[in-house]
DNA sequence: CTGTTAGCGCTTTCAG
DNA sequence: CTGAAAGCGCTAACAG
């Protein structure tokens, strides 16, 4: 391996000076030397040391992202935005992946610090869990204590900058433009109870239909994922129920939900009509396409970047909007309702 | 930040013995010290400095993975594998993503080597550029110099640990599969005449037409991606060549392409049928479900890890084989052609 | 079993 | 504009 020292050697300088030549120094060095340096370095194959450097300077380029899943499009999506703007910073990413297990996303915190990441960015939502929570918070302050910057996507953690979905207002304009096409009877497929993207959309939902004078949704709580919306899907068709329109509160669960209601011989949307969340990239090519929530997954991993990386201030929460997408999975009815149109 | 020293100064041992118990030596300390030390390092909220160690070590925990595109599921998939492998090992992950620029291979590898990652994984088919493969090689030879560890997953690099997928070989096993049920018209939606990986599924699938005996396949080029799919179907549409079974060379080029076929009123599979490669996890819900080429993605990320990590030996391939998977993409034709199934 | 002491490769005052 | 030298926090001989 080649050193700076091997580098200034063989160009006859001062380490001092290769290392204001190779090294972005603000200092300025005289064109001969500067040439000089630069040959020796291009010659030798020379490469930092980012780990010196780090060490050196007490400061590394490194931020850290944590997510859930990687194989999960809404994580991919937000990861993909951090990377992309980790790029334009020339910082190097490094990626944790939790599970869902908050034990791991403490572990990950730790390690970053370990690593002097400059910045570490938390997506996914929090469970309520105090006592967990408290425990997040105390590695949290370490970090901070240590020079690190935090930012989260997704639940505010009180006194943290924070990227935050507007799920429920989002959740409720979703509600009223579906009650708009004339549904009155909803059910809800609301994922896990104590999950605050999940309890958050669902209420929206729920606020948006009551705001529109419709009568209480069905609520069938279950799990976040695919499997999850299917099962919901399958305890709704059981309950038997006279429902129009079924809302997912994520697209993976409205998928799940598809394949339920495809086994008891229901077509979407003629039998019944079918709304998701998130308008995850992959599935747009379902057929019928999904009426869902676009979120701005990517530009809010930027976005928690930019936070993070900006003057610590006083906690920032960012909001970020849904924006409700009208597709083929839920039909307009007929009838007098046509009044609760919004828009 | 408290230091290692911070820590031995209050529990009245030296750096050394400080050194030992926190971070994982094979040396032995006495119980009581060690508990003194632990107790002062919990005390103090001490975190290592892993730049600091690995400066002083030589070597990092870093592993550096860098793809194509996270967005991409494929992608997604092999990268998991690798966070999965890396978490067991104790290993850090740091990102890179090129978005299929070669330029951006390098420089990533050039970043990874800076970081003094211990182990460098890099998925995507390479293209053929004499020019670009021979700066590869030479930043992956500067790399290998300072004792950094590579593993490819995708195309052979010569000199190099890599996990193959068989995508020939799987291509003529769909092929051969698609002929015993009884199509005999194929079109291949080819991809990039230089990619590798897609020039070796369609040749692949060109050789188990041929093998059963079958006319050669309509060869339709164009992008890798869904879009490309869609545009070389439009295309084939356009030539109107009587066609029962059309073969994207991957999954997101078949939807693109059932798209097209969808656009001009064609029903898959009762018109048409087709297939895609790859088994991309977030297509599984697809109507009709895809007849495709099961990778075990995540595997050959985990591969790629342990390759890299085990001791240098002979450049290593490890060939993966691909499963057919026959679904309702696919019908089968009525006629004497069942001669040629398979299995 | 424990302590002393060189570094690891680079940055950064501080002098010149 | 250039150089000398003191660390950054930790590890790993080498002694005891």
């Amino acid at each position: 391996m080649t050193t700076l020292e091997d580098v200034a050697r063989h160009a006859g300088v001062s380490l001092a000076t290769a290392s204001r030549v190779l090294n972005g120094s603000s200092r300025q060095v005289g064109a001969m030397m500067r040439a000089r340096v630069e040959s020796s370095a291009r010659l030798l194959g020379y490469r930092v040391d980012a780990t010196a450097q780090a060490l050196a300077r007490g400061a590394s380029n490194v931020v850290g992202v944590v997510i859930q899943d990687l194989t999960d499009p809404y994580f991919a999506a937000i990861a993909d935005g951090v990377v992309r703007a980790a790029d334009r910073h020339h910082m190097v990413v490094t990626l944790g992946t939790t599970y869902r297990d908050p034990e791991r996303e403490i572990a990950h915190i730790a390690t970053l610090n370990a690593q002097r990441a400059r910045a570490v960015l938390i997506a996914g939502s929090r469970v309520a869990d105090e006592r967990m929570l408290g425990r997040l918070r105390a590695e949290l302050e370490v970090y901070r204590g240590a020079g690190g910057r935090v930012a989260l996507i997704g639940q505010d953690l009180a006194g943290t900058d924070t990227v935050v979905p507007l799920n429920r207002e989002a959740a409720r304009d979703l509600a009223v433009a579906l009650a708009g096409l004339g549904h009155r009877r909803f059910a809800v497929l609301a994922g896990p109870p104590r999950l605050y993207t999940a309890t958050d959309r669902a209420a929206g939902f729920r606020e948006g239909l009551l705001a529109a004078g419709l009568p209480e949704p069905v609520m069938v709580p279950g799990g976040f994922d695919r499997d999850g919306g299917r099962v919901a899907a399958l305890e709704l068709l059981a309950s038997g129920p006279e429902i129009t329109c079924v809302f997912a509160v994520n697209d993976v669960m409205a998928v799940g939900a598809l394949a339920a209601l495809r086994e008891h011989g229901l077509r979407v949307p003629e039998d019944i009509s079918l709304a998701g969340f998130d308008d995850i990239a992959p599935l747009r090519d379902l057929v019928p396409a999904l009426t869902t929530v676009r979120l701005p997954l990517a530009r809010m991993g930027e976005l928690a970047l930019e936070l993070a990386l900006s003057e610590p201030a006083a906690p920032r929460l960012v909001p970020v909007a849904g924006e409700v997408v009208l597709r083929d999975s839920v039909t307009a009815l007929a009838g007098p309702v046509q009044r609760n149109l919004t828009s």
